[in-house]
DNA sequence: CCGGTGACCCGAG
DNA sequence: GCTCGGGCCACCG
């Protein structure tokens, strides 16, 4: 059982419909304020095959993280979110007040 | 073993 | 709004 793979049964619970920051996601794994670390996590995720709901995932400010490194997957999160109703706001942004997964 | 490298975050100015 | 700086720590060469 690695840290990685606490990351990943976190976002593997975010429901259809809902986004968690990567801050969020770190609490919930026990690993408050290494954000990092879950930034780092789905970077290595094999965005082909997973089960992964890895574009649920954003930053604190309700924005896709964009990275040179991503090669367009930046661009393919933001179809997917749409894919499930959720709605961005014309610069890109997501209403965290509206949109933010409340775990139970 | 060591150091560079991040899909991050928050507070200060 | 912005820019900086510090903290975080697993991975890789």
């Amino acid at each position: 059982m690695s840290t990685y793979d606490i990351i990943y049964d976190i976002v593997r619970q975010i429901p259809v419909g809902k986004v968690a920051t990567y801050g969020q996601v770190a609490e919930l794994a026990n690993l408050a304020g290494k954000a990092r670390l879950v930034g780092y996590a789905l970077y290595r995720v094999d965005i082909q095959s997973s089960d992964i709901p890895w574009h649920r995932v954003i930053n604190a400010k309700g924005e896709i993280s964009h990275s040179t490194l991503r090669q367009g997957t930046d661009y393919l999160q933001k179809t997917l979110l749409e894919e499930e109703g959720i709605i961005l706001t014309s610069d890109g942004k997501i209403k965290l007040s509206q949109y933010q997964w409340q775990p139970s």
